[in-house]
DNA sequence: GGAAGATGACAAG
DNA sequence: TTGTCCTCTTCCC
């Protein structure tokens, strides 16, 4: 689930939902027990979401640092908790809402130490509104790891997850496996700019949508997407179904551990590349 | 009832 | 590059 349009989205949520309250703080589980006992019926100050991180502040300077991973969901429900179901590591709650952590990779009380240097590692984020766009470039152009695991890396860029990569390169027409050090300056910005675009989209409805009015399903007279993760996209998780604007077979395949998806006629390395467009070529890396 | 898979990240080699 | 962790859902027997 978790890229960060859901982070953020969550801060918000939290935010609204117990921020400036004196909150109840568990571990049902008992793996976060210890510190939940510390944040017990602390006042809660606010949320904040950075890149995929999420922070909520406690008074005292305190902040409970929260990554969900793969496969972790926080999720904010309205009336008074029930006996928590299945394995819940942290528990929020006040009189009319609680709010449940399942299988996060980080769930830690930390401090404004280890805050910063959090954030410090963390490259910038499209959702965040001073965030820098060349202190990524910089990164980028100096790789000659393929663009497709570049934009996935949060040093480099901060919330891009499997879903924006793939959407994006796709979007730029731009074949996953060009170095970064090849990209060109114009197309590096936008992109950026199309992310900024699209994340921010994708924090006001919660889900990902990144298809161009004309190839939504209602312009193409096809079947929308029936899948878990809601939107409408042009390659991610279609492999081998026809792409939506030339038909050809979308590819997919094993990129830095991770499924990479893409169309291989609409996508081509940067036009600042000297190599040719063939196909073979995609292969050295 | 069990295996596989999933929008992530890290350590070890 | 591989293995490991986190939890739940889906699919197949």
């Amino acid at each position: 689930m978790p890229e960060g349009h859901t982070l953020h989205r969550l801060a918000t949520e939290i935010e609204a939902t117990f921020g400036r309250r004196r909150v109840r703080v568990e571990s049902p589980q008992g793996r976060f027990a210890e510190s939940a006992a510390l944040l017990d019926g602390a006042l809660l100050r606010g949320a904040e979401a950075v890149g995929k991180h999420l922070l909520v502040e406690f008074s005292g300077r305190r902040w409970v640092h929260v990554h969900l991973g793969l496969i972790g969901g926080f999720v904010v429900t309205r009336g008074p908790a029930p006996p928590p179901v299945g394995v819940v590591r942290l528990r929020l709650r006040h009189k009319t809402a609680y709010a449940d952590l399942r299988g996060p990779t980080t769930c830690q009380l930390i401090g404004p130490g280890e805050r910063e240097s959090l954030l410090a590692r963390l490259g910038p984020d499209p959702l965040s509104a001073d965030a820098d766009p060349e202190q990524a470039w910089r990164r980028i152009t100096r790789s000659s790891a393929p663009i497709a695991v570049l934009l996935m890396q949060q040093p480099v860029l901060a919330g891009v997850g499997n879903v924006y990569r793939a959407e994006l390169l796709f979007r730029h027409g731009l074949e996953p496996h060009t170095p970064g050090r090849l990209l060109g300056h114009d197309r590096w910005q936008a992109m950026w700019g199309d992310l900024v675009a699209l994340m921010r989209e994708g924090v006001r409805t919660g889900q990902i949508d990144t298809v161009h009015t004309e190839h939504t399903p209602e312009a193409m007279a096809r079947a929308p997407r029936v899948d878990d993760h809601g939107g409408e996209v042009y390659v991610y998780r279609r492999s081998g179904q026809p792409c939506h604007v030339c038909e050809t077979p979308i590819r997919t395949e094993v990129l830095a551990g991770r499924n990479l998806f893409w169309c291989p006629t609409c996508q081509r390395p940067d036009p600042r590349s000297d190599r040719t467009t063939d196909c073979a070529d995609a292969a050295d890396h």
